[in-house]
DNA sequence: GTGCTGTATTTCATTTTTCACAACAGTGTG
DNA sequence: CACACTGTTGTGAAAAATGAAATACAGCAC
């Protein structure tokens, strides 16, 4: 008996879905359901009650699924103990983050890190910053890079790494035709996220209800369609500076400014008593807030 | 990290030596030591301190023994509940004894328990008597057929299946020759053992000191020997029974007769809460004792 | 009914892992 | 210095694990 096999164990046993517990388990079905017909042999009982369309636990499984929590529990804490006695933490962690995200602000969070615990491995993976949250909150990743969201889950920490204002931009020579935003000024807005909600209450405390030209996903885009000159968008700064295009846009001041951008880490606050996780979380350098 | 590992290590740690230790597993040294490393890495922390010529535990390894046996225990503990919930015992059995029980007892303990139990396996394992309570103590196997000695380890439980007079015999004709025992009578025994101490014992209170023409290791040989002609044996019934050269010796009755043998099984007493080793112990059928 | 879809399992070729044997290296002993 | 003992490492063969594709099976739509 391994522990991996405990593992996809617990998967199956919370999907009842071979399909996605292979996937969580990052195996495929068909080693997934050798692996549970083996785990079965060993302990001697059948664990799931399967036919091709449905699985369900037997009262067997739904016993020894707690044994498999307890287990890999007791795993995990005996290898921190001695992780944390050894002086030397190792084993990997796992951060989500956008591309932009990657650019701006990795280096310096994992530079440090690196040189205090080279045995630790981080495994990056870059992806839609929309999914950030929920990854970390299924448990897919340990960290990611994303804004903070107005209302936090409570089962999350959060850490500001960087605050970077949210700016208006405009193409070039836009002030030269309009000198203020008004109802008829064509937006390029987020589909949805905190830039575009702080956005939205910003217009409603103008009284303006501005003409939306386009909305699109991922904040680089914006700045493209901006920079081709088919309206105004709002972008955090940080991804302008990173911007190839930041050159043909200007930047617009209005009043009052648009409530900046906080981005940090976030990951579940249960997790922060894993030495690892704990190490990683305690070296991040707060930015002032 | 897998169980068999575990096993692995609480051996290396009983005994700091990778070769008995590796024996113990069933495997061998290279295996052991590779094993050991791969499970220092996955826990990341020394568990030995170890040189050429010495092996040692250290403080993490300490720490990691105590997790091991627990861990085992438990997994050993969620299934033997399942098993029994299941209702089908299923697993291994470990069994020594002498060549000479396997032909006489072996069949009739094992059919029957193979007919209500027919997942779990026996691994049988044939060798010198003398050998069978200390492979059961040493927890090599988990029952051993074997004469009941005079006194019993309390840690073991015997259950006694048969009893077996022991018998003097001598070469055919030789009551012509000579009627009874005396000082001067050749005799054949074992080097050592249960029948051994009984027959000094008897000798003793007849007064006689017998000369002995030979001291052999087994009771097949003495039965040899004797056929022979080299002088008289003594022997248990049973072996007698099952020896192709039972018509070429006589049996001489005495008085008193020497105590009978008694055969029987032993297992751990700390075993039998095993259901498996319950399970087999329960079905032996206790002879009239 | 027929075709379609979703899902667990099996097959099969390939890759990875495990293992024992042997060679090696280091250390105490006579 | 030869020798015995012991843990480790190299190596090729055997075993196990794996993923892609094929399969089997059940519900569902039409």
């Amino acid at each position: 008996m391994d522990i991996k096999q405990l593992r996809q164990f617990i998967h199956l046993a919370e999907t009842l879905h071979f399909g996605r517990a292979s996937e969580a388990s990052h195996i495929s079905p068909s080693a997934l359901s050798r692996g549970i017909k083996q785990l079965e042999d060993e302990v001697g009982a059948c664990l799931f009650e399967r036919d091709n369309r449905s699985v369900a636990l037997t009262a067997e499984g739904d016993m020894f699924l707690g044994y498999a929590r307890e287990s890999i529990a007791q795993w995990d804490s005996i290898r921190s103990q001695l992780m944390v006695r050894t002086g030397e933490l190792q084993g990997e962690i796992s951060m989500y983050c956008s591309v932009t995200a990657s650019y701006s602000f990795l280096f310096e969070i994992l530079s440090q890190f690196r040189l205090n615990y080279p045995k630790i491995e981080i495994k990056l993976h870059t992806g839609d910053p929309e999914h950030a949250l929920g990854r970390v909150i299924s448990g897919d990743e340990d960290f990611a890079i994303t804004a903070k969201p107005d209302t936090l889950p409570s089962s999350v920490a959060f850490k500001t790494i960087a605050l970077s204002p949210l700016l208006f931009i405009a193409p070039k020579q836009w002030h030269t035709t309009q000198s203020t935003l008004d109802n008829c000024t064509p937006m390029i807005l987020s589909e949805e996220g905190v830039a575009r909600k702080r956005v939205d209450r910003w217009f409603k405390t103008q009284d303006i209800k501005p003409t939306i030209y386009a909305q699109v996903a991922g904040n680089e885009a914006i700045v493209s369609m901006v920079s081709l000159g088919f309206g105004v968008g709002v972008v955090p700064k940080i991804v302008l500076e990173n911007s190839p295009l930041a050159d043909t846009v200007e930047i617009l001041t209005v009043t009052p400014e648009l409530k900046a951008y906080e981005v940090g880490i976030v990951t579940l606050d249960k997790k922060l008593k894993s030495p690892l996780i704990s190490a990683f979380w305690k070296q991040l350098k707060t930015d002032q807030v």
